[in-house]
RNA sequence: GGAUUCGUAGCUCAGUUGGUUAGAGCGUUGCAUUGACAUUGCAAAGGUCAGAGGUUCGAAUCCUCUCGGAUCCACCA
């Protein structure tokens, strides 16, 4: 054995052998329990991240459940990613001077799909490379044909028991993307703008955006405020840029009476607060900007203008007008931007499919509730029910191409839409009208992510696996995704017909990880140029210390920066597990041993010890006991810690040391054998403990060490008790 | 505005249901060592546990407030 482990080229090996031996897939012929996970499906087009390393937390506990003799799935994905990824390919077509109205539809979606394709197997590699144990035999993807065939399935079915409706709505559209977005999707920036107070025949209003008032349907002010108490549910005459025009003055108390001036005019085609105002009085909504941000002819002189052109050109009649009472141009306020683009939202009103979220609301609260799935760190509970209470609709149609395009079809006759389940319909289902049109909108990629237990365990023929044992990912998409995932895939399991409660929902147990910042404890950000890519770090400190590292010191769902000294300290623990191995090679030829057979606890408390040896057997079954219940209890961060105080300042400081002075002492004479098993058999019991954590390195050293033919990987793990995931 | 969370040695962080001298890694200082270990071993210094008050026989740990940081949600003309 070399005097120093050396990584490179060991680990790409072992994880080859590994593979070929299929220690990755399930054992068919095992009848044992079930464990599984699925891997939170990757970005396709490639785009690497630090969370990946993150699911090291993964690959611990199914490497830990496999060596407790569980049958175990870890099954991988790729996700398309919809908005993500046309919007990189978009920033693509740029570059290059085109633009996505260069292409019809079908060509660009043609031309996506060949850049990812180009692009998939990178995140792919970086997983390997962590030496993940995922089963590749069972790799999905979002759009493989049996998945989307499920996705449409559940579409027709939420349909049918009318939770799907569409309905025109305000939606967040971003005019330069072409789309809307979820709410999830907007991001908000404090900005100074002017507040403009604009006379209102007898009135003076105060609004931010004056471009709008072409699609003002009311005036409203508070019933409570005694000063415009007259003009309540009266007809006010105003001037206009465009004229002399009536307006009907509301009371409605979402009117702040200390706001402004205590009156608001009510656009509801471009104000989400208008909106709902309009809805409680039964006004009329008149659009007057257009989805390419363009103002309509609505606006009259002012149509063609983009918004921000059109507020400058209108202020400025206005002024000439002397319209304006006057212009505040401090007001700071919050507006809503793009999460991708950074343009401003504009609130529009579009025809979108929604899906009904109240009915699948109840068993997503029940499920955690009645504790079938348990959420880790408990903490994250009352983020999920507090997520769960404040979700409205959803609005799951997309205007991009990159995606599944959404099963319904709309009769040109009868207005009416036809949904199945795939296939394009001959005629219209309500009036048998030929004269029908696919809806060229695509789903939100979390509509079909959201059913991926399901659709991944169904569609590899899986399905003993449902409800996975875990289901883990970073804490930052338990709103996106995991709140999703329950509440679709417990309705496709009632759906199915099954009545059992814990056999509906996708997962028993959620395990959120935190965030790895970068060492000054920034986010990572492309934008900001700090990103770190594990790869580089695996190639340098190998991927057992990345792994230590990663899940050693920091407890579970909480942040962590990278911090080098920690890889550092986790490379030379390998060292050191390394240089042991070199220890006991080395004692075996002094003492003229060749070898151990081992000894479970039990047979080498039979064997006659001396003090020391009992003592130490005790030890470490302790360890081996403690070791077990903390990754039980998803406590890496004890179990890791444990490990390498225990591997390396008891056992090594100690222990070793003790062994190496009686050897030496009784050099070639006779070293007890039954203290060579004792040492041997420890020391293989630290090398099974720790390889969930450092499977790399623990597994060199047993080929090295006892060069048998069978693997660490899959051996016994060394305390027995009652499993409980 | 609502909620969550954090503020522990120079740095990065642990601290499980409140219980004796508050822990680790890295860093620092001293000694030893190259006969498992790009070393490693032994030892040391270093903390008013953000601040104030309260509950308790006893609090870093529970409660209240203040200061400071982070995140999530709601987004008001």
């Amino acid at each position: 054995m070399d005097k120093v482990y050396n990584q490179k080229g060991v680990e790409e090996r072992i994880y080859r052998q590994w593979e070929e031996r299929g220690y990755f897939s399930p054992n068919k012929d095992k009848t044992g329990k079930e464990y599984s996970i699925i891997l939170p499906p990757t970005n396709a087009n490639g785009a690497l991240h630090f969370g990946h390393a993150m699911y090291v937390v993964e690959d611990i506990l199914i490497r830990f459940h496999r060596m407790k003799g569980l049958n175990v799935l870890w099954l991988p994905g790729t996700d398309h990613a919809g908005i993500e990824t046309q919007f990189v390919f978009e920033k693509k077509l740029k570059e290059i001077g085109k633009s996505r109205f260069d292409f019809d539809k079908d060509t660009l979606y043609e031309m996506i799909k060949q850049y990812v394709d180009q692009n998939r197997g990178g995140i792919e590699k970086q997983l390997r490379s962590l030496g993940f144990s995922l089963d590749w035999t069972k790799e999905k993807y979002t759009l493989d044909e049996d998945i989307v065939k499920i996705v449409y399935d559940t579409f027709k079915k939420l349909f049918d028991d009318g939770l799907i409706y569409r309905a025109e709505k305000l939606v967040n559209y971003c005019t330069f993307d072409g789309t809307s977005f979820s709410d999830l999707e907007v991001v908000y920036e404090e900005r100074k703008d002017p507040l403009y107070y604009i006379k209102y025949g007898p009135l003076v209003l105060a609004t931010t955006r004056p471009e709008t008032k072409f699609g003002d349907t009311a005036v409203a002010v508070n019933p409570d405020d005694q000063r415009f108490r007259k003009y309540i549910g009266k007809e006010i005459e105003i001037e206009t840029v465009l004229g002399k025009t009536n307006m009907k003055v509301i009371a409605d108390k979402m009117v702040d009476m200390g706001f402004g001036t205590g009156v608001v005019k009510i656009t509801p085609a471009h104000d989400f607060d208008d909106y709902e105002v309009s809805l409680r009085h039964n006004l009329p909504m008149v659009r007057v900007i257009n989805y390419d941000g363009t103002m309509n002819e609505k606006a009259g002189k002012f149509k063609g203008m983009y918004v921000k052109q059109a507020r400058k050109a209108i202020v400025e009649e206005m002024q000439k007008k002397e319209l304006i009472d006057h212009i505040d141009e401090n007001y700071v306020h919050r507006i809503g931007l793009c999460y991708k683009c950074k343009n401003p939202i504009e609130p529009l009103p579009l025809e979108q499919w929604f899906i009904n979220m109240q009915p699948l609301k109840k068993d997503a609260v029940g499920a955690v509730k009645k504790g079938l799935i348990k959420i880790h760190p408990k903490k994250f509970e009352k983020t999920y029910y507090q997520i769960i209470d404040n979700y409205k609709d959803w609005n799951i149609s997309r205007q991009i191409v990159w995606g599944i395009k959404i099963p319904a079809w709309k009769c040109r006759e009868c207005q009416k839409w036809t949904v199945t389940n795939g296939e394009a319909p001959e005629k219209c289902a309500n009036c048998a009208s030929k004269k029908i049109f696919q809806d060229p909108d695509t789903f939100d990629t979390w509509f079909s992510s959201g059913q991926w237990p399901y659709a991944t365990l169904k569609t590899t023929n899986s399905l003993k696996f449902y409800p996975t044992s875990v289901m883990e990912t970073g804490y930052d998409i338990l709103r996106a995704w995991v709140v999703r995932m329950t509440m679709l895939g417990i309705y496709i399991q009632k759906r199915l017909g099954v009545e059992n409660k814990e056999k509906q929902i996708p997962f028993r147990n959620v395990v959120l990880h935190g965030l790895v910042n970068d060492p000054f404890g920034k986010k990572m950000s492309k934008s900001k140029g700090n990103v770190i890519n594990p790869i580089d770090l695996v190639d340098q400190y190998g991927a057992d210390a990345v792994r230590f590292a990663l899940v050693y010191g920091t407890a579970l769902g909480n942040d962590q920066s990278l911090s080098y000294p920690k890889l550092d300290a986790m490379r030379k623990f390998t060292n050191k597990l390394w240089n042991m191995a070199r220890l006991i090679e080395l004692k075996r030829a002094q003492a003229k041993w060749s070898s151990a057979s081992f000894y479970g606890f039990d047979d080498l408390r039979n064997l006659k010890l001396n003090k020391s040896d009992k003592e130490w057997i005790e030890k470490v079954e302790a360890l081996s006991e403690n070791v077990t219940k903390l990754i039980d209890k998803y406590d890496f961060n004890h179990a890791s810690q444990n490990l390498y105080e225990f591997t390396w300042h008891q056992f090594a400081d100690i222990y070793l040391e003790d062994v190496k002075k009686r050897i030496n002492e009784e050099f070639n004479a006779s070293i007890d054998p039954a203290s060579m098993i004792v040492l041997e058999s420890l020391y293989l019991v630290l090398l099974k403990l720790l390889h969930p954590f450092v499977p790399f390195v623990t597994e060199e050293i047993y080929k090295r060490l006892w060069g048998k033919d069978d693997y660490l990987i899959v051996s016994k793990w060394p305390y027995d008790e009652k499993t409980k995931d």
